[in-house]
DNA sequence: AACAGAATGAAATTTAATTACATAATTATC
DNA sequence: GATAATTATGTAATTAAATTTCATTCTGTT
């Protein structure tokens, strides 16, 4: 049998090289393992090693390390070392951290920044875009529309009121149980209710969504689609949001949704077209006497 | 005052390169700005070119290339990439980008997801943990908390009283610019005023706060540190949110805001120890009667 | 033991990045 | 509004780093 096994170690040109020189391991060359094992030991220093140091390091000669990138399907050992930084994704952590009694002002806020940015990127990831859509077109076809959300959800629906206010539709949001069913039974075909729920089984969100289903109009969810107020619902926005510790009252969901009412004002926008881009900057411009002038000033922190 | 602002950009040694440069984008000179505006569009392809290659791309000399990366703190251009390569995250675009007539349910959600997503790590790089920490302090020791928000921050006043309003702290929020004033002028020496405004400009909130601000209340702002509601306040958690283009009424603050409404929260609950803990605990069990059993279903879309 | 075949390293070469210096642009001060 | 000081930028020279070439050593096979 010929050595020659080590002419060059698969590659999937994408993503973890650390992954793949660990698995390819055992099919190396004497020299070649001396320098995957120093690479692996600290792939962090490797990145800002020389290739000389790294050679030394490793007890092999510069050439030594430069074929060892190539066989790798880097172009060179500069490319190499790109390639394992990129495999090492620096300060964003990836898991679902939990704050805890002993974190301090200089670690939560960055693990609660760092989940609610994985939740984005999820959602990314997941994007229900037929859903959106389909939501689009029936809250840019209603005649009125209501947002129901209670709790945390209260708030995210504040703001859907508030963003779909500055369309000519008229609109509406409400807390109360009873106005709730109250409104939702009396429901007419051009109307939309759209609920928002993280878990999607809260009773009074619920029920008001089996009473306005049964009216004629169109109910729209954004919630977990696994959940009876998804069951109740014309057009359900589905939403994988990892499972939030909630421990201390932190919700990334809510912020997911918010970002989802952006998404659906902005498609009623751009399905408005150009008057109703005119209609937007019209409200807007009405706001600038409500603000003080510019100025700059030193910052204060 | 010299022109020497440029001499370096601030750098915190970890992390997020791509967020360093969005937010030093304003304070560049002329060719850095050209080489950030290549490398934000495209860091991929940055990560890939020679000192050369990016310098034409950016119609600049190579040395300027090399100046902007040790400006930034790497050792130079190769390690520059190496830190470019370690803070590059699957698919996102760092370049905020504008939604425009031509998109489709296919690009608008990830675009205002992206930016989204790039406001949030921007906080992360430029988190105000002095202020925050203060902010808790007063929080905590508040007897009474109020949250002023007009237009989008009302949502997020709204989602602040919901939460804090889970301790035993008496909480309020309000609209009505007339009760603003009334409440803020009757503040008391145990009182906490939280005024929200992306802009710090709004008039309402400013002069309400100045009103708060005469009566021994303590008066903290979440705003932009260079406005007239910063100068009025106490404390100030000043964040750098970029430009929000508000073509489209999509605000990214008040995501920011959010998230950092949650720190304070988690912080004033870190605060209180094991008892706090326990009392979360008890409001959490509370809302268990009004959530409908969970079952699996079939996933509706 | 001798001969392939490959693996490794030394030296030369090439390429890329950096420094030093000169010039242009900018801003503050008079 | 002009000028001096400071900073920003580019050209050219230099240095550092990585790569290629080629000779040598090792490994396994016949």
């Amino acid at each position: 049998m010929p050595l020659g096994i080590c002419k060059s170690i698969p590659m999937s040109n994408e993503s973890n090289v650390l992954a793949q020189i660990q698995s390819a391991l055992p099919r190396l060359s004497k020299s070649d393992r001396k320098i995957a094992e120093v690479v692996l030991t600290d792939p962090e220093a490797a990145t800002r090693a020389s290739i000389a140091h790294l050679a030394q390091q490793a007890g092999v000669s510069e050439p030594s390390v430069n074929r060892f990138c190539k066989r790798l399907g880097a172009t060179g050992y500069p490319d190499f070392k790109i390639w394992l930084a990129r495999s090492l994704v620096s300060g964003l952590q990836y898991m679902s951290q939990v704050v805890d009694a002993e974190d301090t002002v200089d670690t939560y806020p960055t693990k609660l920044l760092d989940n609610t940015i994985n939740a984005l990127m999820l959602a990314r990831e997941n994007l229900p875009a037929p859903a959106i859509e389909s939501a689009v077109g029936h809250l840019h076809a209603a005649r009125r529309i209501y947002f129901f959300g209670v709790g945390t959800s209260a708030a995210v629906a504040r703001d859907a009121e508030h963003k779909f206010f500055r369309f000519q539709t008229s609109v509406a949001t409400h807390t109360d149980p009873l106005m709730l069913r109250m409104l939702s039974a009396g429901g007419q075909a051009d109307d939309v209710f759209f609920f928002i729920s993280h878990t999607g089984r809260t009773q009074v969100i619920v029920e008001a969504a089996e009473l306005a289903a049964t009216t004629g109009a169109t109910v729209i969810a954004m919630t977990d689609p696994a959940s009876p107020l998804a069951d109740a619902s014309h057009c359900v926005i589905g939403l994988d949001i990892p499972e939030n510790t909630e421990d201390y009252l932190a919700m990334t969901s809510r912020i997911v949704h918010l970002v989802v009412i952006d998404m659906l004002v902005t498609g009623v926008t751009l399905k408005r077209g150009a008057e109703g881009i005119e209609h937007l900057a019209r409200m807007k411009e009405s706001l600038l006497p409500t603000r003080l002038p510019k100025q700059k000033k030193r910052r204060k922190t």
